[in-house]
DNA sequence: CTGCCTGCAAACTCTTTGCACGAAT
DNA sequence: ATTCGTGCAAAGAGTTTGCAGGCAG
């Protein structure tokens, strides 16, 4: 019986605000519905124009200001690649460890399962004195079907 | 019987150089000396000033333009950490695959070794038709010591 | 009413680039 | 003599921040 994720997400966002004393702004909760009603990774640019769509009132400072707090709270996973940039994606399952498979072609990010990575991050950080934060595992690749016919079938599908 | 590292690095460098119809020049041969001296993960900036050391007509221009070539000549290895800043290291063993693990608290960069990783990385890239180029594997983790005695061993020593 | 939150625009950091001079081949 | 490489400074991309006014609580 438990309410859709995306109710979920919202009470734990609010939740997060008032747990810090934050405010809750249209602003805010328009960033918020933005953010997570994307199905693809996003960069923040997008994320404005998306939250723009929601309240034209949000500025580019307050989506930078709000960010932290979407992904501190867990609604939203940060990415980043290695591109100077980076993405966000409502994160449906905060406990779920994932790598990225990044093709290089058409930037598209395909996210996977990678339970093990919290283990290995555990066992390297233990021999140094370390407690693990966080991990990260990204491969890039090439698409084989561009290189074979010149289109790259992740971008197109 | 084969040259000190530096040696091997020096000529592999050159090689790349003139490979790529590229002139040998007083500039890129001190960033070169510059970065191979290193011991430590260092950035742009610092290496610049390492090579103005070794040679005070270095420009800023000509180490990012430099840089590509270190890299690609597989003499650097490129370390992202998500910091909007790139650091270098120089490459002994390039068909090493290794992981960092990077103190959040004094920001010490450890190079672990993790062959496993391009087997990942070749696996899952597999199962979606592309062809691995690189992967990373990131530990971001917290000082235990720091924690406890208000100082990172790791930065002192 | 109080003080956090906001939009705007300027500032910031790292990196890249256009241009005219200078050096490698 | 050519042509590529260089230093300089300005531009560029993404993100952060100072400020004066606005809205949540």
């Amino acid at each position: 019986m438990s309410s859709a994720p995306i109710e979920d997400a919202r009470l734990k966002f609010r939740a997060h605000l008032a747990a810090h004393s934050l405010r809750i702004t249209n602003q805010r909760l328009a960033i918020f519905d933005a953010a997570f009603a994307q199905k693809e990774h996003i960069t923040a640019e997008e994320l404005l124009a998306q939250a723009r769509a929601l309240d034209d009132s949000v500025s580019r400072a307050t989506v930078y200001r709000t960010l932290p707090h979407l992904t501190g709270s867990g609604v939203l996973r940060e990415v980043d690649i290695g591109k100077n940039l980076k993405y966000y994606l409502p994160n449906t399952d905060s406990s779920a460890q994932v790598a990225q498979v990044i093709c290089v072609d058409c930037d598209k990010i395909f996210e996977i399962s990678a339970p093990f990575m919290s283990w290995y991050g555990n066992t390297v950080s233990t021999k140094l004195g370390l407690t693990p934060v966080s991990q990260r595992l990204q491969v890039s690749a090439s698409c084989d079907t561009l290189k074979a016919t010149g289109i790259c079938k992740h971008r197109a599908g």
